[in-house]
DNA sequence: AAAGTCGTCAACCGCAAGTTT
DNA sequence: AAAACTTGCGGTTGACGACTT
């Protein structure tokens, strides 16, 4: 009965901190009883899409490389738009990935097929392969690839780090940002989980799945998830009842507190 | 130096599918 | 068999930095 309000928008390093480290310690599924039990404003939903796209181990992030480029071109041809299908065989990217960077691949396309239908000189025959190449280039060459994929701007989600230089701060959305804090890399942060987990996590081991989201193909064979990692919680029951989730909840609240 | 435009990326939304009860 | 719930997917949008004029 009590409407909750959820946070929306950019994550802050807290948010992913806690978001890690309930991950680590719950899996990587039940997404609504994590973003419940972490305390986090966040609904199920965006808890999961968080993990998935940043924070979940063994992600790449940065430019696609000429190679990856050329498989998406080849299995879009075949899939079309099934971009978490795509996605898998493409090892540590995302289907949003994905999905951007065919966007803006489009963009690019249907701006040159403009241009090239505007001034007949020049060739029109530029296949959708030939094509890839141009993408190299301005992928390769593009200013953006090389600070982007650079490790400092790896956390730029707009949050706190970031705040220098974005000169209107009203990327702030987190009231609850660490001031004075400099930018935190996933680095640090996968450190301080390293520690946070040696100390805290019970023996349950509860996995999310350290195997890259581009497994999947072979887990969803494996049956329902959800009994994977040794856990046997079923979906729908969270894990005991509320008596036990509450339980954990005191028991989480204690252990991040330190 | 300032303003405008472009490119990229993170995140949200709505819907569909799968699973459990 | 059906309702309830959770997860996953694809489309879309908004914010921000870089580049251009």
């Amino acid at each position: 009965m009590v409407h909750q309000e959820f946070r929306k928008g950019p994550w802050t390093e807290q948010e992913d901190l806690k978001l890690v480290s309930f991950v680590g310690l719950f899996g990587d599924r039940r997404w609504d009883f994590i973003a419940k039990v972490s305390g986090l404003t966040r609904t199920g939903k965006s808890c999961r899409l968080r993990w998935v796209n940043y924070l979940h181990p063994g992600l790449k992030h940065g430019k696609l490389t000429p190679q990856e480029e050329r498989l998406v071109m080849e299995l879009h041809s075949k899939w079309g738009n099934r971009w978490s299908r795509i996605a898998r065989k493409l090892p540590g990217r995302t289907d949003n990935e994905i999905k951007n960077y065919w966007r803006t691949h489009m963009r690019k396309k249907a701006q040159e097929e403009k241009r090239a239908a505007a001034s007949p000189t020049s060739s029109s025959c530029q296949s959708s392969l030939s094509s890839s190449n141009n993408n190299n280039n301005h992928t390769v060459n593009s200013v953006h690839a090389s600070k982007k994929a650079g490790e400092e701007s790896f956390y730029d989600t707009g949050g706190p780090n970031n705040n220098e230089n974005a000169s209107n701060g009203n990327i702030n959305v987190g009231e609850d940002h660490q001031d004075g804090e400099e930018g935190y890399s996933m680095d640090d942060i996968w450190k301080d989980i390293g520690m946070l987990e040696e100390n805290i996590l019970p023996s349950t081991s509860w996995e999310y799945s350290s195997e890259p989201l581009w497994m999947m193909d072979e887990e969803e064979k494996r049956g329902p998830p959800w009994f994977r990692g040794g856990g046997e919680v079923k979906r729908g029951d969270n894990g005991g009842g509320e008596d036990e989730e509450q339980k954990i909840e005191d028991e989480v609240n204690r252990e991040t507190e330190l």
